[in-house]
DNA sequence: TAGTGGTCTAGACCACAGG
DNA sequence: CTGTGGTCTAGACCACTAC
């Protein structure tokens, strides 16, 4: 096939030559690469979150690969969850906007009854400015010390419980535009907001748990007493190709929730 | 196909002519009949832990389909780490032996180094005895109040500090012949035991933490204060076929570590 | 060199959604 | 009825491992 030589040639190429590096891949399968330029344009944007992206024979021709091979890349596009099937219907870009996604991130669930059975979370912003990363959240974000970022401060509250109290920072520049009343208007996800208005998806997060006591005023925000056991919850979620684009540092109470995890 | 007839026939019969349940299946693909023929083996211990599985191509022939659909059942048990797929070498009966699944199961790693770097746990079994469910024990395991179960207590000790009690039952009848003394005298992974000596393989695991302060004379055995708070951890783990094998309640200290998870 | 899994193709047909 | 994704097949060739 014509293109094989193109498309093998453009994303390893650079590598290859280099130095006597065995450990190299020096071989990448075609529906790789085609996965990698579906990925592009996921980034780039050509196609918004919700929408539906062409039809694999289209791909397949766009591509000049057979209908099999775009097959594979979007099926392992799929199983990462960044592209939804819908059997007779097409493919269409993940959205952090589905039911069942909201719950891939929020694993805060109540003791009784399946996630979201206490009805809606109540979103309280307290807090929000724009400051200068300090040393350990540059860190996190992959910036440099000193670097503007977006904070924020919220309560999130279950059946009027006050149940997750959540900082979290935000690098300033791809958030350009994000305003308190902004987000302290937007009553729903924050991951929906970020994608919709900033082209921003969240597609993959790591978490660090503890137990901690409850202090620095956060008792108050919680009501709760003082030294009570919270669940301490700091993530780094990333978008496409991993870069870090929000740090959270939550604290959860586990009296009426408890967070869920499925291994295997 | 002469098979196609056969195949069909057997797994999803019962349920169709049955009543207007328009919300059965109704149809099942072929592929998804070789993965149960496969995984019926598994269970039944044709192929042990460790063991190569046939070639696709024997497979192929064996049940009567091309290579390509054996292919597409491995695939999904391999992605759901039942089998391991070596290039060049076969397929595999997945085990607990290999050092890449053990922290799957086990979460918390150490605050600073990847997992296991704080050297090779010491697992030290304080209570074993046999005994009967009470109603939660019985539930979470699917058994009646009663039913004889193996209780045994454990602390897991890393570099020298005791980081992690655990409470763990499991129903005796699939576990007869395990006593405190082969608990106490294996030094290894649990779950490996549990594989090569009962042929019962751990595959999946539900968990519920929450933040709990130490009581009840766990400070003591993890040498923290009274009402030091500790990462509660119940963990539910299921064997083929969604099975429920193993009740743990386990206190975590986090002050060294923490509960790592990734999300999407 | 032989055997394994891994890739790629081409074509036929099935299930599902919507005009 | 058409177009979409989903399944199944058959065959060719590639990459890796072991003998």
């Amino acid at each position: 096939m014509c293109c094989n030589m193109q498309l093998t040639s453009s994303p390893l190429a650079g590598s290859m030559g280099a130095v006597s590096a065995p450990l190299a891949p020096a071989f990448s399968p075609l529906y790789q690469q085609i996965k990698s330029l579906i990925l592009n344009s996921l980034r780039s944007g050509e196609w918004k979150p919700g929408e539906a992206i062409p039809s694999e024979m289209e791909l397949a021709l766009r591509f000049r690969v057979s209908q099999g091979t775009v097959r594979k890349a979007i099926d392992e596009l799929a199983a990462e969850n960044l592209l939804l099937r819908r059997q007779g219907k097409g493919t269409f870009v993940a959205t952090h906007a589905e039911q069942q996604v909201q719950f891939r991130f929020l694993k805060l669930v109540p003791d009784s009854g399946p996630p979201g059975s206490e009805g809606p979370a109540q979103r309280d912003i307290i807090a929000c400015r724009r400051t200068r990363a300090s040393a350990d959240i540059a860190r996190a974000l992959a910036l440099r010390t000193g670097d503007p970022v977006l904070q924020a401060r919220r309560v999130l509250s279950f059946a009027g419980t006050p149940t997750i109290l959540e900082d979290i920072w935000l690098p300033a520049v791809p958030f350009k535009g994000l305003t308190a009343e902004r987000l302290a208007n937007y009553q729903g996800p924050m991951y929906v907001l970020f994608e919709t208005e900033f082209n921003v998806r969240m597609v993959r997060a790591e978490e660090k748990i503890r137990a901690e006591p409850a202090s620095e005023g956060r008792e108050k925000l919680l009501k709760v007493e003082r030294g009570t056991p919270l669940l301490s919850v700091e993530r780094i979620a990333y978008t496409y190709q991993d870069e870090p684009m929000e740090l959270r540092r939550g604290y959860y109470r586990t009296d009426t929730h408890h967070y869920h995890n499925t291994l295997g």
